[in-house]
DNA sequence: GGATAATCGAGACGGTACGTCGCGTCTTCAT
DNA sequence: ATGAAGACGCGACGTACCGTCTCGATTATCC
């Protein structure tokens, strides 16, 4: 009985092996089915039979890709066209644009995807790799989007070159997600306004002259 | 702060039925054994069965008074001896006192009992009552007291009265939920310094020299 | 003068004490709501939680005179106004009387208490005092009866003395039973006729001229 | 006697569906925890969990090919080497092997599992095909087997042929039937012996020579 | 082209835990 | 000081999924 080896890499290069290779259309279909699964019911309800039986594939296929029901659902969340990505920065300068992002951010915890990723991360293994991409796929690619506006603000003097940009954009992101997850108070574009506002208090320099 | 969950304090009004009472052995019993198995396995391997053979107790009692296994973990980390509270208010100054409240809010999100409670409340309902009452009990409180320091601040003319209070407790208690459950930095009292450096800068009044 | 007596509920107020005077009441109530909810849905399906709701009676009031739910459908049946007893005396030979006693057995095997008498009955301890007082109650008394008819009717010369009574009872009810348990054909007036020609042929004398 | 009750024989027909078929070794380890446990406590203390556990068998595995406990119980006893057939058939007369096998009958009731069939009998659906199964295999293929050597004792000569055969078998295995409910009396060969005797009473032909 | 081999669908398997029901016992309060 | 109300420990119920293990059928590469 040769080991196992779990690879979910699929189109892995030479083909080497003599049997039927992997069906990529198979491994689409289950991640297609885990999205609306969860879309419908949350993260919570899905089961790989659910996904199985949805995808037109059997069980062991899934396990063939991934190792249990968590992994196929962060790896669903992962494919979906979510994106948020900032790309559009036709913005005049890099605080706007963070703003702008800041908003898409939180337009996007306001659907039901925001809190899908949220109880995946908290219900995640934390310590494992495809926690760690889940992570960063979903939140903190959007810091990482954040602090490269930051860093620009500062080459262009518009914020103070001694500002902790780690602290933050901790402090921005954080408030947002703390929002999110304690819904003691509003997560909108209001807060986006006031969070940079307070968070950049004492960090802006004096534009104008700046500039000069 | 009465915040009234549901009904599983036995002796909770009126109405004092006729049958036998609930025994508050069994619930002490049973939250005991909840405790144990969280702080054992994580709340994830909670399991009702395992509940009530440690307790020694039927399922059913269980049930009597939790409907789910979620309920009965937050009502079990709620009685914990969590405390955090900072009571110990020989402070100085109230951003003093902030500091020290935060360092125990650190130092509780570093035990297992950290990320426990962070997992239930990603994990929760959201809108029950119980997960309302969780999330003010184990982080909400915490920003209560920060709100009350920072406004004892004001007061004292240490803060800028035009302070956006709540814009920046979220942006200090967020920052370090935020690291909690992403973990892509540090979470101790060198970013607890930081942070309220950065949070106050452009807020501080008078800086005095007293701070060391 | 006598005081009026305001006291117009059910039970004789022997006992004035301090309370024991529902007792009959109670105990008849619970007899009542067994054999209601036998009649609905059987006696697999009665439990003690069933009977106490409907009797509005606790449950350890059942368990004071009942050891468990077996005795109590088994007194609850016994105490129904299935009689069957075969007073009608009014026959002209006991031969006719038989035959009409053994149609009113059928006839009450027809109905569902037909059944039920049968599952309790095998279902039952086999020893235990109550059960053979439920199986003398149902069964056996209905045998005695005919017993006492076929010696009436040795008495009277229609069947030979040397007939083994005890082994034609046995024939006639068992076949009778037989046939209830094993639905394997009709359980009718036809059958009691046929059956008591064939069990009695060969014992019957001729008649008429035992008549003269 | 093909009597399909539902399809729990695996390799049954056609339509050999495409997953893992059912283990076979998984069903006989079912029956025969089964029939340990109804000889070890009866049928009435029989449980699913008490099958599984002592099968080596998750309970689904039950479930999937039998619909509760009584089917399991009954498939269980009818897979019983309890045979009781009367093969043996180098009698002389089918009298003499219709008291042969009466006696058979009698040492099969007065086992444990007599009192067994019994009770499953009486506690079953009734109407559920496989308690019609169970009801023939135990009891109504004894009455075949009587009514065979019947037909056979008529064609010799030996019965009268205008007997009613359907109710004297009746008679003869009813009141071996009764007997055993009701316990009102002995079930031993002696009882065979003369019910025989009273049922065949006035159907003999010639008894000239049996008469020594 | 035929053999070989890995994957596919399907689904049964041994399990674990679920949430419910009913048992028979106990405890308290109102009568 | 009895009896209704009802909670208790317990045990079994029947169900939902878990992750694993056969199956026959399919689809590729290798010889």
């Amino acid at each position: 009985m040769a080991m196992k080896v779990k690879d979910n890499s699929p189109p892995n290069s030479a083909a080497r092996g003599r049997g039927r290779p992997r069906s990529d259309s198979a491994r689409r279909a289950i991640l297609r089915a885990a999205r609306e699964l969860i879309e419908e019911n949350g993260p919570t309800a899905l089961t790989m039979e659910g996904i199985a039986a949805r995808a037109g594939v059997g069980k062991p296929t899934i396990y063939r890709w991934w190792p249990d029901r968590h992994s196929v659902a962060m790896a669903a969340l992962m494919e979906s066209e979510s994106a948020v990505s900032s790309s559009g920065s036709n913005s005049r300068s890099p605080l706007e644009a963070l703003q702008r992002q800041l908003r898409k951010v939180v337009a996007l915890f306001a659907t039901s995807m925001g809190r899908n990723v949220t109880t995946m991360i908290a219900s995640a293994d934390h310590d494992s790799e495809l926690s760690k991409a889940f992570r960063n796929h979903f939140v903190l690619a959007r810091r990482e989007e954040g602090r490269s506006l930051l860093l620009q603000a500062v080459d262009r003097g518009e914020i103070r070159p001694d500002a902790d940009v780690e602290i933050v954009l901790d402090m921005i992101y954080g408030a947002l997600f703390f929002r999110l997850l304690m819904g003691h108070a509003a997560l909108d574009d209001a807060l986006v306004k006031q969070l940079l506002e307070e968070a950049l208090r004492g960090l802006r320099r004096r534009q104008r002259r700046a500039s000069k």
